[in-house]
DNA sequence: CTGAAAGCGCTTACAG
DNA sequence: CTGAAAGCGCTTACAG
């Protein structure tokens, strides 16, 4: 028996490719072409090789294979949070997509902190990886700076870094901000407030941005005052909520630049018992699970985070296999759902 | 410049313990004792190396030395859904104490079909990770059984199994159930159902037995006639009370085994002007975030997640260290989270 | 079509 | 305290 050497106090080692080999009579580089389909192996001895390999239950190590040069077949998604039902549907649609060409994500929840993220990209450097998606605020340069430098394969997804030309998948963020503003103006609001995310998270600047434009095309004023920066998390739009509503002339509606803002205002209006929609209508942004479970259901702009997490997943494999495929910007168009959070203004000017 | 043969093209290629070992005029051996702390290297030639180390940017590959029988850092997540609210947070208690060990997470969304986790286990071999958690459901005892086999180390997350004596972690969900029970006997309900997950999920088996203990021990009565079997999502949850609240006898209260049946019942109930809970109080079992943001808010069971997700990785690497560590299985207390949608039946017998 | 040999970047006895 | 050498499980030219 060939397996003979195989068996330790009871428990059965692996098979290697010398097993195979062995028990094929063939040489171990036989069998890696009959694996990889290199090479010219006759067509006997590649099933005698693929019978002995079921046989011994056999599987290649990619460890060894990646020493050699080859891939790791492992890539690493950072995001802020995997808790964070947003970027936890991303990395659904990242894992599908990856799944399908055998590909493994290592989540790497960053907490939007430099230090974890350097943490992580080491980590993942010293583990190889194929590629990384980047998904988290990365706030000095030189982290991505340094992957360019050091010839890492990343692509952004949902954010983007002016700085460097880097690929990037991202909803097309200033559309989605004026369809918000347009929503909202056509049901008659006039006095609206705006839940942003710091000025340094690309996607909400934009946001904003494309909603301003929709109250200016409509002459609809607007101020910077009425602009409250939040951090992504419900107590801070409830913050945010509770102030916006105890000033005098209270906005009807508001528009925040994620769900869990938007929740947070939702919560904040019911503690001063003002009523959603009838008093105050409420967007949000994303449309997470979140969104289809609050009373009113909210209304949001859909990110296509399919989508985007295939586009992502692509980008990076054509820059794993193309050495000099060109710089690519992915726009996806995001959509508006209309729930029950919005409804006509109740005093139309 | 011993970096010279390092350039190619302009991209600078890894620096190798090869690399930092003739800059340091020493041996790979030694500058391998230096970083691992083994054999005795004097202490001016450590600093020396690790000034080079910094110097040359130097990461050990792990790749390389977990062909050399060390451990990858790597483990593997099994979970039916990572954008499952509840799984997601999972995750990312799983994460955090895996990285202040070095450790990455793969996930892997099995959708609870034994084809995509036979796929990915096997795939997860091949990448040699340490070990696996799993937190999904397995139907194939012999996937379980395979593992053991070959001597994979693995931990049950908040699932068990009966015929394999496999290290586990899981709430205590017996007690979860009375705790539930308990609560609605308290505020005089008489008439009540339950939406449950199917009988092969341990955990939903076990909270409805507990739940039917605490009815038993105070006289109520309650039929197998009032379960509702349904698959863990929204709409079935939705489905199931509208078909119990268009019984003759509608019940007065439901408890569902998991946060997002009992929005579906919330969703029901608003659906058929049902209101919650002057009419229909509801509680569901997890704390996911979704149980906080629902109107009214959830009352429900919590699932010390961060204290399983601790657990499970800790008991994992003790299987990876100790050769012969022992069975374990922990279960912690659950605890109920008292919110909006219980209140006292309003017919009481 | 097939195999012997070198090598990937480490670790680990074993000498000295 | 330090180094030469073997080896982990593969892949890849290169001969034949």
């Amino acid at each position: 028996m060939s397996q003979a050497c195989n068996f330790i106090r009871g428990t059965m080692m692996k098979a290697t490719i010398y097993d195979v080999a062995k028990e094929a009579g063939v040489s171990i580089a036989t069998v890696s072409n009959a694996i990889n389909g290199k090479g010219k192996v006759s067509s006997k001895k590649r099933e005698q090789i693929f019978e002995i390999m079921k046989k011994l239950n056999y599987q290649p190590s990619v460890i060894a294979s990646a020493l050699m040069g080859k891939k790791t077949y492992t890539l690493g998604l950072l995001i802020p949070d995997i808790s964070n039902p947003f970027f936890a549907e991303v990395a659904r649609a990242i894992e599908d997509q990856a799944h399908l060409s055998g590909y493994s994500v290592i989540i790497c929840s960053t907490d939007n902190k430099d230090e974890r993220v350097e943490r992580y990209i080491s980590l993942l450097e010293q583990k190889s990886v194929d590629g990384m998606i980047i998904a988290t605020g990365v706030d000095n340069p030189d982290i991505l700076a340094g992957l360019e430098a050091r010839n890492v394969p990343i692509v952004m997804l949902s954010r983007e870094n002016d700085a460097l030309s880097v690929d990037a998948v991202v909803a097309d963020d200033y559309v989605g901000g004026m369809m918000a503003g347009r929503h909202l103006a056509e049901l008659g609001h006039r006095r609206m407030a705006v839940l942003s995310e710091n000025r340094k998270v690309s996607s909400s600047r934009e946001r904003l941005r494309g909603f301003k434009q929709a109250l200016a095309e409509r002459q609809i004023p607007f101020d910077d005052a009425d602009i409250v920066i939040c951090e992504h998390k419900v107590e801070e739009g409830k913050r945010a909520a509770l102030a916006l509503l105890g000033r005098p002339e209270k906005p009807t509606a508001l528009f925040c630049c994620n769900d869990l803002l938007a929740i947070g205002a939702m919560q904040g209006a019911k503690e001063l018992g003002v009523r959603v929609p009838e008093e105050l209508s409420i967007v949000g942004f994303d449309n997470t699970i979140l969104a289809e479970v609050t009373d009113p259901p909210l209304t949001t702009v859909a990110q296509p985070i399919a989508g985007m997490g295939k586009q992502a997943f692509q980008l990076l494999i054509e820059k794993l296999t193309e050495d000099d495929a060109a710089r690519q910007r992915i726009v996806l168009r995001p959509e508006l759902v209309v729930r029950g959070s919005t409804c006509a203004a109740s005093f139309p000017r």
